[in-house]
DNA sequence: AATGAATGAGCCTTCATTCAT
DNA sequence: GATGAATGAAGGCTCATTCAT
């Protein structure tokens, strides 16, 4: 999953150290709190040097969405096929696994999914991509999940809330990460704690599921 | 649990008004995005008045922060108690239906909530104040019905991890409000859908507690 | 004729300085070579008053013009009335100097002349209005004269190509006004010249117009 | 009259593509209004040709107005010996329709005209040289021609003044070409339109003369 | 208590020019 | 000879704040 987090050709160019600039500061501060300066110096480039290369500081935002979407493609459809290999419980695991790291890995493209978080606040056109090329995509996958542990019983809309309540769960620790990092110190994310998380929403959610299907 | 919305010593004076437009819309576009301009505007005051009232733009913010938490306040208290004459099952649903009207009703000031949210992402020091006011109280209001449902036999740290996971199953509904919107349509959080969402995540939570007890 | 040259109340006004200063530089430098900073430099005014008082450079620009034809107003009404009372030779003698001394005439809003005349050579919408307001009363204005001039036998297709020869000639010494002053030193202005341009336009014409009409 | 339009030898390289998009871009928007971008992109050209080939843009500017009279030289000698070969009022025909057509002709270097306009209302040192190069030529020609018409009997500030006259009816149709077209229409300046105004401005003016010999 | 006018800092953008290849 | 990338200066605009009344 954590494989190359830039593509390498990008990497020490203006345009593509701009990229990551940006995307880190865009996550930081928003579209509007971020300055074109910030950007720039963090990108060792010169101020003019977003209007030349992308014409504009939106236009910019764009193509950092873009290049993280990028950036973080290719986990969903090997997840796809590798959690169909798996039995039903431990393919929930492993879904809640790969979701919880993804979204609090310091690594990857950090910065997409607090972007996309921010987005939900203020929506601008790059949410409608996102739903229409990865939520739809994780939705039918956790679907199929469900349905197997659940064997079948289920109705769609059943199966859809149940997905909710998961999903719901592991962002919960993404959305409130200011807070739970308040509340339980800065190491509250390291590697023991997430695999403890995982262990919890994955039994959670079994057991949860076990009582709709008596 | 819908009651006095605004103090009413300051619905019609020109400060009052102010806070009423401040919160609407700063829970609209953020501390940066929100300007003085559009808040005297919508309160129908001068552009000077911010200044004059408040003394400044960051300062309005954490009065207007302060007054959200003022109209919100009664709740939690009277919660608690009215938590502990119910049935620990009939506790827990009503902790849900209460969180989830709170987070999703444009009623209340609609506004605090939202503001509140921004503040995950941006933190100012108004959130620590909010951790301390009201999301320590609730904890150990969840905690403790939690508690009573599972007979006691649970760690405090799985009674945290159950809490997360049902404050977590609310929340989700708020953060993707604007998923949920464009996926369900417009209508997906009426009355009648709100009662679904809380009796889909009671029955969910409930199972999974038992899971843990068994 | 010159009389009030700015309306009285705007004259110590910041907003009145920018216009005044404006109208100058305008002319002097054309919507695009104008920088706001010079204007408000000339007018004493802060660097953001612009905004403030027209809300943006283009409208100011646009004030400026609607604002220098009222200035020049009155002129036109007039005019009118006033050839009327005079013999058709006389009338063309004072329309030609009116013309001409309007023209020439370092005092009235004398930058509103050369902003016309930019806008000929680059038109923005101010134009269309010039057109509508200024130039049709002028030309039924010139081609009275000229019909009582020439005793009614003329065509109104001869009576326009008449009117243009007559301000063509005026135009002439606005329009080249560079290259006179060159050519005939920088006094080629002064009353008694102008004089006796108005003289050899008037002699000029009258006999080209009896040619048409033996 | 109409030859060769730009010396062949510039007309394909890099360095002739840039004059003659400049000299468009020039014309239509102007020293500042002009944009080195445009004028490349016009000449499909690099963006650092211009300052490759001519060393900035103000250059580009002398050098292509140094080129628009290359373009239309000979012209003017042409005429002096063929206006001699005409009777005074065929020369006086001549003459006019020459300088009408040059003016308002699309062909020739049609921008020509209109960039030395623009150095009316904003001269350039280019200006200097325009009249030292082909005013002074035009006035003396004109000049003579009138002289001839007048039977040598006026006085030269005389033969000046008609001079003016004649060429301001002509300037007239290019200055207010603007407005003319917005009056008659967008085809006010067809072939027989021009022949007409040739006519119409050779007799208004014979007929003048007329008057200053009587 | 309240307001309209005015201000200055900061930001995005444009554009002529320069640099390295 | 020619070019794509990069730069810095400058301009217009927004906006929180201050001032005078």
């Amino acid at each position: 999953m954590a494989r190359k987090i830039t593509p390498s050709a990008e990497h020490d160019s203006t345009r593509g150290r701009l990229l990551q600039a940006a995307g880190e500061v865009f996550a930081e501060r928003g579209l509007r709190g971020a300055t074109i300066e910030m950007i720039c110096r963090k990108a060792g480039a010169n101020i003019a040097a977003v209007n030349y290369h992308f014409g504009g500081k939106e236009n910019l935002y764009y193509e950092t969405i873009k290049w993280g979407r990028k950036c973080c493609a290719g986990m969903e459809e090997l997840q796809a096929e590798e959690l169909a290999k798996l039995t039903p419980r431990q393919a929930l695991r492993r879904f809640v696994a790969d979701y919880l790291r993804t979204l609090l890995s310091p690594r990857n493209p950090a910065w997409y999914f607090r972007l996309i978080s921010r987005e939900m606040a203020e929506p601008t056109p790059a949410l409608d991509r996102f739903i229409r090329e990865v939520i739809h995509t994780r939705r039918l996958c956790l679907a199929g999940v469900i349905e197997r542990i659940a064997g079948g019983k289920l109705s769609a809309r059943r199966l859809e809330l149940i997905g909710s309540s998961i999903v719901g769960q592991c962002l919960f620790y993404n959305h409130c990460q200011t807070i739970v990092l308040r509340l339980r110190g800065k190491s509250a994310y390291e590697q023991t704690d997430v695999d403890e998380l995982v262990e919890h929403i994955t039994a959670f959610s079994l057991a949860a599921i076990k009582g709709f299907t008596t």
